[in-house]
DNA sequence: CTTGACACTGAACATTTGTTCTGTTATTAT
DNA sequence: ATAATAACAGAACAAATGTTCAGTGTCAAG
């Protein structure tokens, strides 16, 4: 045997470099021809040989007969970069702004880039949106003045997740965990020193969203 | 004329928004007959027609004679991504971990994926790390249990920063706002609820690093 | 030595795919 | 209304490109 168990040859390590930098400067992939020139390999097949091998080593995937129809895994998956729209600000005195179901597409003009791996796995990118927190009302959130949180668009919650919701009785909008136990709602502060408010009445409590993650930029 | 100077059509919106779903889950651009098909264009000769538009337009370069020869542009910008160490954890009662200086190679798997444009424009890369916050001692630092903070290696901070101290008359790690106000220091939490910490002799502060980001994830 | 796997060659072939061309329909300006 | 331009249809064509296959060479194990 002279294929290696373990770890890629040198020629599948070319074979990959090539990719890598193809499509990040041309934005698509190379043809079979075109792995082949680069990398001393002089005929088709074997070059097909090689892509075959490191499909089965799930490096890639490929689509048969379609012309370029190569997807490289280990580095796209990985780097992979979302824009959530920031759709307004976040005011303790106020309803916050939620998008409508269908936002229109290409106007991400004031959108923040977030690494897909820092959002829960899974999650419908179409859902999500992102505020800007405004006021120092929020730090019994542990949520400060001009802190970004992303939210998923949602009309209800588990026990646990950290929501915004929208009381009634006060005409206030907060971000509490939350917490339904037989009948009754506990809003527990994200502040471990805070006490919880507890409602009686489920029905006085609209949830607007959840809460994926909170960003705080120390600008300067 | 018919086509609008100013915006996109109907018809190039929806070519765009189709290019960028089937490159973000195929990982190569689509063919002429493909966008046709998913576009309600019937002839591979109009969608040439609105691909060379949008190519005069500046979203996306075509290479001619090139099977999906088509290079998205504009997500391309938004590209840049940054991994971060994430070199341990930081707790009120341990100094922390800062990094040697020179560079030695951290495990890419414990890494943070974060976009450059969070981050302060212009700064090294290599000075950034990151730790995530152990235990509920930094709440008066808006931080919480789990968080990750994004440090700068510095030795000396500009007043107004949030910095990383260790205080050696109280053997702890703290985050604070740092203020030198002639010949003391000023550490300012973040919550504006608490009272600040006044310090006549600056030779007991040792600034660990500036917190540029702070993260917090809520999963589940 | 023989065998079998792996690595590789070269060419033919079928399909996919971009390009081009002629013509038609809609829209707008004068 | 008329002309001009943009938008679209359909088909034919040529080139690009993936696939397949019959061989050749190499190397290590039996």
């Amino acid at each position: 045997m002279a294929r290696k168990r373990t770890g890629l040859s040198p020629r599948h390590k070319k074979i990959l470099a090539f990719l890598e930098s193809f499509l990040s400067e041309r934005g698509y992939p190379p043809s079979i021809r075109e792995i082949g020139d680069h990398t001393q390999i002089s005929s088709t097949s074997v070059v097909n040989y090689y892509l075959n091998q490191l499909e089965e080593m799930n490096y890639i995937e490929r689509e048969s007969n379609v012309s370029r129809g190569i997807n490289l895994l280990k580095t796209s998956l990985s780097n992979t970069l979302v824009s959530i729209p920031l759709v307004g600000n976040i005011v303790a005195g106020e309803p916050m702004p939620v998008p409508a179901s269908d936002f229109s597409y290409y106007d991400p003009d004031s959108g923040i880039d977030v690494a897909r791996s820092l959002l829960p796995a899974g999650d419908r990118m179409e859902d999500l949106y992102a505020l800007r927190v405004h006021g120092e009302s929020m730090i019994d959130a542990m949520v400060n003045d001009g802190d970004i949180v992303v939210m998923k668009k949602t009309n209800q919650a588990r026990n646990g997740e950290m929501v915004a919701i929208w009381l009634n009785d006060r005409d206030e909008t907060t971000l509490k965990y939350f917490y339904l136990e037989n009948g009754h709602v506990r809003l527990q502060p994200a502040n471990p020193t805070m006490k919880p408010i507890l409602i009686d009445d489920p029905s006085i409590v609209e949830i607007q969203g959840k809460v994926v993650l909170v960003i705080r930029q120390l600008d300067q």
